[in-house]
RNA sequence: GCGGGUGUAGCUUAGUGGUAAAGCUCUGGCCUUCCAAGCCAGUGACGAGGGUUCAAUUCCCUUCACCCGCUCCA
């Protein structure tokens, strides 16, 4: 409900997206909800034609290439062995005067004996102590975890667990104003079971691919896969994200499309460079200008330490350049992992070299949602000579292949047009409209990103022809009414 | 999570301590022979909760949502 707010970058499509029923905000009669959206009636078919031509492209078009549906609920165990419980289940702390946020164990941690004046500081890992001090440590001043210090015996008095924790301060500027330690654990919780104290505490998971690590040993077997394969899945994942916005880029509830491409160890450079580009072309392919799209690759002290490489691929949006898709190369970590926490075997017997071995993975992690907004972004389109606004999707996108129309709704005009619909919503996404004048429901469609209109006018009642409008030129063509569906197929093969 | 901004109809705006106006859109009708024409009629809003008050959309508090910046981003 935001207004006055026309000057800002995505306004204008958030306000189409809601005018046309692409996309309205969730629970909006109760206010709504932060960053969850919903998909009305043509951004629902927007939404499936991307995830249709990515399931197409990836999967059933190749040969080496299976998909898969795993559920959201898996073993919490999965998540451990992933990393995901310990990465993220550190408490941080925020400083309230520069706003810094850390881990605890990255405070000043400030230390002082509660029976004689020794006391040290902790500071990034290293130990400050007054010199006069300085021969308890000897010349070596590592320190350990700070948490190692508590109530630990003094080494000038003597004394027993004497040594405290006297404050922490915030290693950027020094303040001792900080927020408690809160959990900011990314992952969603909830539990199986009807009541919640007896259950066990599951996570929604926070991203698909785990689903398909987890199977990689059913798959080899039950599809008969040889190296190179993939695995592909599509699915919702859920990320209790702290900051949230720009519209549906970044919301806690989203949907993936995710790749897992397993390879021989030593292949996997090569691998890597033909699913980046492999990548790259397919949003060029949907229409998205390439000037408006970037490869870039990670520097090494981005990586994770489970990556050799990964490369996103990023758009610019309206708020900036952002990250569209990661391309991975995670080498063998993952089966590794589900290896060592499951004991069981998660390998691939080689034929050639009779052995078992564990593949490495390219792992290409696709956001539908953020697929999307790319196509509307790049698409909208506002067109001052004819004062109109249009979204110039590629036909394989549009929510709406076709509208057809009566030019005047006399004369048996919206019959015919009404005959020509019906014989097209068989074959393709059409739209049928006699309301108001021809102009205003070209411009309807326009928004729509309709891409062909197909007009029943004065002269189809003379000779059987309509016109065929393109939605960018504007131009028009007559074909033979009777050949629509088979003009309107090509044009969509395209 | 922090700081700032915004919240009246689908959109853009008006307005008031006595429950709200307009244009466009939308729906129906008339008219209309190709790009938001015209005429008639109609639907439709003060984000939510609480407080002050005889009375709150308006004043106060809280909350929710969106936007911008910071922070974060396996």
């Amino acid at each position: 409900m935001a207004r006055k707010q026309n000057n800002k970058p995505m306004d204008k499509l958030v306000s189409l997206c809601k005018r046309r029923g692409f996309i309205f905000q969730s629970s909006e009669i109760y206010g709504g909800i932060t960053s969850c959206w919903d998909y009305g009636p043509l951004g629902v078919e927007l939404k499936r034609n991307i995830k249709n031509i990515w399931w197409h492209d990836i999967v059933t078009s190749r040969a080496n290439i299976v998909g898969m549906d795993s559920s959201i609920l898996m073993h919490p165990k999965v998540w451990e062995a992933s990393g995901h419980v310990e990465c993220f289940h550190d408490p941080l702390i925020d400083c309230k005067n520069c706003k810094y946020r850390f881990r605890e164990d990255k405070a000043v941690h400030s230390f002082k004996c509660s029976s004689c004046p020794f006391n040290f500081k902790i500071n990034n890992g290293k130990i400050e102590v007054n010199n006069e001090f300085e021969k308890h440590f000897g010349g070596d001043l590592f320190a350990g975890e700070p948490e190692t210090y508590k109530n630990s015996d003094c080494p000038n008095c003597g004394e027993v667990g004497t040594v405290k924790l006297e404050r922490l301060n915030c290693p950027k500027c020094g303040s001792p104003e900080l927020s408690p330690p809160r959990q900011f654990n990314l992952m969603f919780k909830t539990h199986f079971g009807a009541s919640e104290e007896s259950a066990a505490e599951v996570y929604l998971r926070p991203e698909t691919a785990q689903g398909i690590f987890v199977n990689f040993d059913n798959i080899v077997t039950t599809a008969r896969a040889k190296l190179p394969f993939g695995i592909g899945q599509i699915g919702k994942a859920f990320r209790n994200e702290i900051v949230t916005g720009n519209f549906i880029f970044r919301s806690r509830e989203f949907e993936q499309m995710e790749l897992e491409f397993f390879v021989k160890s030593e292949e996997s450079a090569k691998w890597y460079k033909y699913w980046v580009n492999e990548r790259f072309d397919w949003y060029k392919r949907l229409g998205v200008r390439s000037d408006y799209l970037r490869l870039r690759q990670h520097e090494k002290e981005e990586l994770a330490h489970y990556a050799k490489s990964c490369t996103d691929i990023e758009y610019r949006f309206p708020f900036g350049w952002s990250e569209l898709e990661g391309i991975a190369d995670r080498q063998t970590f993952d089966l590794d992992q589900h290896i060592k926490a499951s004991g069981k075997k998660l390998s691939y017997f080689d034929s050639m070299s009779n052995n078992h071995i564990v593949p490495g993975v390219i792992e290409s992690s696709a956001g539908v949602d953020r697929t999307m907004l790319t196509i509307l972004t790049d698409a909208y389109w506002e067109d001052d000579e004819h004062d109109r606004v249009v979204l110039r999707l590629i036909p394989k996108v549009a929510p709406i292949k076709v509208v057809v129309l009566p030019l005047v709704n006399r004369d048996g005009m919206p019959e015919i047009a009404r005959a020509i619909f019906d014989d097209l919503r068989k074959h393709m996404a059409a739209f049928y409209d006699q309301g108001g004048s021809i102009g205003r429901r070209y411009r309807r469609q326009d928004e729509a990103g309709t891409p062909f209109g197909i007009t029943v006018d004065s002269q189809t009642l003379e000779d059987g022809t309509v016109t065929l409008r393109d939605r960018d030129s504007l131009e028009q063509i007559r074909i033979p009414k009777d050949n629509a569906v088979k003009v309107l197929q090509e044009k969509l093969a395209l």
